[in-house]
DNA sequence: GCCAACGTTGGC
DNA sequence: GCCAACGTTGGC
């Protein structure tokens, strides 16, 4: 199983839509290496829904992919931002893998706090000038996420603390 | 809103 | 095939 990263913004694709539609083609991707990535996803991997540009940025959700990347259909609409003329049906130039929704991270794992974790400083989106919208994350980076998101600071500090933490 | 980093385009 | 110019991304 591997594990991903893709950009997105809340105004453009949420992790609420998801939720709200179950499934998505992720569509649109015009990077070749973007591609590669998709194209490498298999059926089962995890991909973390990232939003950028918009404050507060960070990790909101989680998907996991429930079909490999096809042909893209945008890139043959003319009429779609995502047209590229020299993309042909015999010979396709992107691919859009289906995503089915997992998870809100709520509240989200914020790219503050991701990035006061030494462990993760590695990670692609953390590196100077990446603005790869689909990017690779290790196994190891995955399980560090996922407790994060799991425990949030302010429940680490409280347990620490002592203070019984509700769960209702 | 600024601007550094990056990918793509197109002239040569 | 080089590389300057341009457009875009996205953190700050």
């Amino acid at each position: 199983m591997n594990y991903w990263l893709v950009k997105t913004e809340p105004s453009a694709y949420s992790i609420e839509d998801l939720k709200r539609e179950k499934k998505t083609l992720w569509h649109g991707v015009r990077n070749y290496q973007a591609r590669n990535y998709l194209r490498a996803m298999d059926i089962g991997d995890k991909v973390f829904i990232y939003y950028s540009a918009v404050e507060p940025t960070g990790i909101f959700g989680l998907a996991v992919v429930s079909k490999k990347a096809a042909a893209d259909p945008s890139q043959f609409e003319k009429k779609s931002g995502y047209y590229d003329a020299k993309a042909t049906k015999d010979s396709p130039r992107w691919f859009a893998p289906e995503f089915a929704f997992d998870k809100v991270f709520a509240p989200p794992l914020l790219r503050d706090e991701i990035k006061k974790e030494k462990s993760l400083v590695k990670m692609v989106l953390l590196q100077k000038g990446s603005r790869l919208s689909v990017q690779p994350v290790t196994g190891a980076e995955f399980n560090k996420l996922i407790s994060l998101a799991e425990n949030p600071s302010g429940a680490d500090l409280r347990s620490k603390a002592g203070v019984a933490i509700s769960h209702g």
